[in-house]
This record gives structure tokens, sequence and C-alpha cells, in this order.
RNA sequence: GGCGCUAUCGUCUAGCCCGGUUUAGGACGCGUCCCUCUCACGGACGAAACAUGGGUUCAAAUCCCGUUAGCGCCA
């Protein structure tokens, strides 16, 4: 069977992900999804989504749950999926069982499956002896001919049966949307198993039987799934299916370039949220790695990407996952966001990762505006509490050496304290703000000429006396929020500590 | 082991399809400088790559072949 046109496909496709719910959703499950995603949205199609649970042992609810909340927490929304039904469901596996079988049946009336009775044992002989002769290890076809009264026989005596398909032993091409031709050869496959019983139909034969059900007119997986494609098409035909379109996407791997997983740390999509990312920023990210657009653009909101999208330049070859660029483009998205949708993230983050402390000021405005004050510093939500804890908790400490700018002692350090405390207690609490302290600061700086070409020796103590840090944003900002009398008090025990 | 995929700065990549316009462009990260009480932001500058061998050609990062390496799948 030829490849269907390509460019005949390109209208109103309608493509899917297959996910199974036997772990967290991670990047690689993300990033397939994504460039499904907006392939279908850039060519008007549909976005499916498929729960692949038929391995009960494995499969577990709540990873299913996590898929879901992980697509649309990313802004991934679908068409049709378990929760969306449409023309075309059901949408788990487990629920399109007797489905397979009737095609399974099917296969076998044909003559084109076949039942298989050799046991492991048997079989491991037959390769075995195989690898002796040097040849090719592969299902030796034993039980290919067998007669209906001997497969009877076989079952009257209670033996297990898998299915097998019988292979051609010819070279299959397929074409690959982002690769070109590829082609395998059959011959060296041998026959595969596609269930392991009428009611346990494995991987390669359910999805076939799934994409062609719902219509799928393109494939676009990891690059992982290559070897399966052969052995799909070889199903497909068998059963008399068209073809879909395939496009096969580059990995995503860990530093040590072998495929990304849990031992090279988080890469779970809820850990990151955690740490308090932006969706936004994800899925930009997510989108450039292994695409480019047209021009030099990285930052590119969703909407955008979808306009610019092609498949045809993805690139072929793996990417590494780089936490360092991902933090570049968290950075990028918390200035350009609009405010009170950075709030918003804010306030959900605060709610579920709040640390249990004992909080100088727990107004959530005065949170939000620890965020504005440290937005140029962090890479995400909860480096604020790394870097803002002062700013949130009652005590602070810190050894009072830090006081001392380059050249001072603690007697002078403590003069500038003083000064700093009088010119402080001289404004009122509601024109405490960083303009007015800038100007007074200033007109102070001026008329002192041991303040006046080194300030350090009066900014630099006034702002380790607020912050108790060696980097912080400036004193007057600190002032401002910390507002007059926890500013007063914490200028003062400083001075304390220099006596 | 078999089969398959891939190969441009440390990383993500542009350029490759349609060979000359390339002293190989951008971004992250890194370094230096400016701004500056510190950190961050912002600005300027810089170091940094066509895996390798051969072929085709007047000319190759770009086309072809081999090698090597990495990865993936199956076993």
């Amino acid at each position: 069977m030829d490849d269907p046109k390509i460019s005949q496909q390109l209208f109103a496709p309608r493509v899917r992900i297959a996910p199974s719910p036997t772990g967290w959703f991670h990047f690689g499950t993300a990033r397939t999804a994504l460039f499904n995603y907006l392939f279908a949205r850039k060519n008007g199609g549909k976005f499916i989504v498929r729960i692949e649970d038929t391995d009960k042992t494995r499969s577990e609810k709540r990873f299913e749950e996590d898929i879901l909340n992980g697509l649309k927490w990313l802004g991934l929304y679908w068409d049709e999926g378990p929760d969306k039904e449409g023309d075309y469901g059901p949408y788990r596996q487990s629920e399109r069982l007797e489905i397979y079988t009737k095609y399974l049946k099917q296969l076998l009336d044909e003559g084109k499956a076949y039942y298989c009775f050799c046991t492991p044992e048997e079989l491991k002989a037959q390769k075995e002896d195989m690898i002796a002769q040097g040849l090719i290890p592969k299902y030796s076809g034993k039980c290919r001919n067998l007669t209906k009264e001997q497969i009877e026989q076989n079952f009257r005596e209670g033996k297990n049966a898998v299915i097998r398909l019988k292979m051609p032993n010819t070279k299959l091409k397929f074409t690959d949307l982002i690769r070109g031709e590829v082609e395998f050869d059959l011959d060296l496959i041998g026959d595969i198993v596609i269930a392991k019983s009428l009611k346990e139909p494995l991987y390669n034969f359910s999805v076939v039987v799934d994409d062609y059900l719902m219509n799928i007119t393109h494939v676009i997986r990891g690059e992982d799934h290559i070897p399966n494609t052969p052995k799909q098409i070889v199903i497909q035909e068998a059963l008399g299916f068209p073809r879909p379109i395939y496009a096969h996407l580059p990995m995503i791997l860990g530093p040590d370039r072998s495929k990304f997983s849990k031992r090279h740390g988080a890469t779970a999509l809820v850990e990151y949220k955690k740490l308090g990312y932006l969706p936004e920023a994800i899925v930009n990210f997510l989108a450039l790695l292994g695409w480019h657009p047209r021009n030099d653009k990285e930052i590119m909101p969703l909407e955008e990407i979808i306009q610019e999208f092609d498949l045809k330049r993805v690139q072929k070859s793996g990417a590494i996952f780089n936490i360092n660029k991902l933090n570049w483009f968290n950075h990028q998205y918390l200035k350009i966001l609009p405010k009170e949708k950075i709030y918003q993230y804010f306030e959900e983050f605060l709610k579920e990762n709040k640390p249990n402390w004992d909080y100088l000021n727990n107004n959530p405005n005065y949170f939000k505006k620890i965020l504005d004050l440290e937005i140029t510093r962090i890479n995400h939500f909860s480096d604020i509490f790394e870097f803002s804890d002062y700013l949130l908790k009652k005590e602070i400490d810190y050894p009072s050496e830090l006081l001392i700018w380059k050249g001072e002692n603690n007697l002078s350090i403590k003069k500038s304290l003083e000064d700093a405390l009088n010119l402080i207690q001289s404004i009122s609490e509601n024109d405490l703000n960083q303009i007015n302290l800038q100007s007074k600061f200033n007109k102070l700086i001026d008329s002192d000429p041991s303040y006046q070409n080194n300030r350090g020796k009066i900014l630099w103590p006034l702002r380790v006396a607020l912050s108790g840090k060696q980097a912080s944003p400036g004193p007057f900002e600190l002032a401002e929020l910390l507002g007059k009398q926890e500013t007063i008090k914490r200028i003062t025990r400083a001075i304390k500590k220099l006596s």
C-alpha cells in the first residue's frame, strides 16, 4: 500500500496522544502533546487524548488525573478525550476491549494471524539455537501452520496460546514527515505477538485499531516509536486499514544524552508547578526544544507559536533538557505577563506551597509587594522563600561584621546607623516611601563630607540592618515595605549588635 | 548482538532540501566592562562550533560514500 499523499491530508487533521497512566505526566509526554496540539490547531484539526490503560497492573487513576490536569495547566485543551466524549469513544483502552477482540477474531478467521502454543522455554531454546547457527533470532514459525484439529486439541489440553501475526518477508518503506523515507526488512522481525489472548491485545495491535477507528490522520510521537512503526503498518495492512502519516519527534534527553528519565532528577510537570514555574514559560521552552520558527524569535506566546508552527521545521536530533534556559524563559514571562495574571498564579502557588513559618506579616498584599520587589531576582516563585525570608520571618539573624562597610569600623558604622535612624524617625509613617527616603538621604549625604564620595558608608549598613543579607534589594525599597516601626526596630537592633 | 535514528559553539539552535551572498547567525550559560551601597535588572563587548576520512565540483557546513560516536527499539 502506498503512502497517502501528504499534501492532501493537511486539511482538518485528527491527531492524538496516547499516554499510559503508569507514571507522572512528564516533559516527554508534554512535549509530544504540545506538538500534536500545535499541529491540530494550526491546521484546523482535532486534538484527541486517548488513555492507554490496558496494563491493569501498572495503570493508576491518579496518574490519569495527573496527565489530564497537566495538559490543562499547560493550556493544551483537547477536543475529545476520556472526560470529553466525542463521536469516536470510548477514549480509554480498558473500555474498548471487545473491539480489539472482534478484530483479533477477524485476523484469525482470515488466516492472517494464528495461535501459537510455544512456551517461553521453547522460545528461548529456539532463539539460542538460531544464534548458535549464526541466524537472526526471530520466531521460527513453528505454530504457523497448525491445523484446526491441532489447535483445538492444544486448547483441550489446557495449553496457553498467544496470537501471532504472519509477517511478510519483504521490505517495508514508510515516509516520515520529519525524517523522510525509512526502510525496514520485515523478514528480520518475524511473526510478532499481537495479543496474549483474545481479550488481551498488545500495544501495537490496539494502537492500530484505535487509530483507525478514531480516524487519526497523523501519528505524531516520539522517536522511540520508530521501530514500532513497521509492525503497526503490517497490522494495518492485514486489517485493511489505510495508513496514517507518521512524524517522529526527536527525544528529550538528560544531561548524559540518554532518554530523559527519573534518574535525571525531576521530570514530572507537577514538580515544576510546585516550584512555581509558569505554564506559559514551560510551553514556550518545550516548543523551542526541537522546533524553531523562521526567524530568531524565542519569546512566543502559544497563539503565536501555533501561527508559526510547521512540522517541516522540527529538528531530527535529540535535545538535552536545559534547566538554565527554562529558568530564563520563566524569568521573561514573569516580566511580560500581565500583573494580574502573575498575581493569580502566585496566589495559587502560595495556597499550596507556603512554608509553615512565624510570619512578620501574613497579609496577601504584603506577599504581592515582595513579589514585585524580587521579581527581577527570582527564577520561579519558590525562590521568594529563599531570597526574601528576611521579609517574611519575624526574626532575622546575621553576623555583626556583615554591617561593616569596606574601610570602616564598628564605631563609624554605628554612627552611620544612628544618622539613618534619626532621619527615618523624622519621617512620618505615611511619608516613608522610596522617593522621600531617596531625596532625604541624598540631602544628608551631600551635607556630610564623610558620606559624599562614600555613599556605601551609610547605605550598606542600613541595607544589611534591614535585610541581614549580603545581597538584597536597596534599603529604601526595604524600608518602605517593612514600614516605619519594623524599620526602626531592625536599625536599633543593628546598632546594639555593634555596641 | 541485530535493526533503526542522529551528528553545527558547553546547551537549545539558524544556515543544509535549491553548493558560492558565511570573517558560520541568534539565544541560554560563561567572562570583562558600564550603571551601582550589595544582588538583580538594564546596556556594551568578548571567548566559544560545521565529528572524521574520502569523493563529486572551479567552489561543500551544504550533495554522495565509508568510518567513528551517541542514542533508541528488540532480544
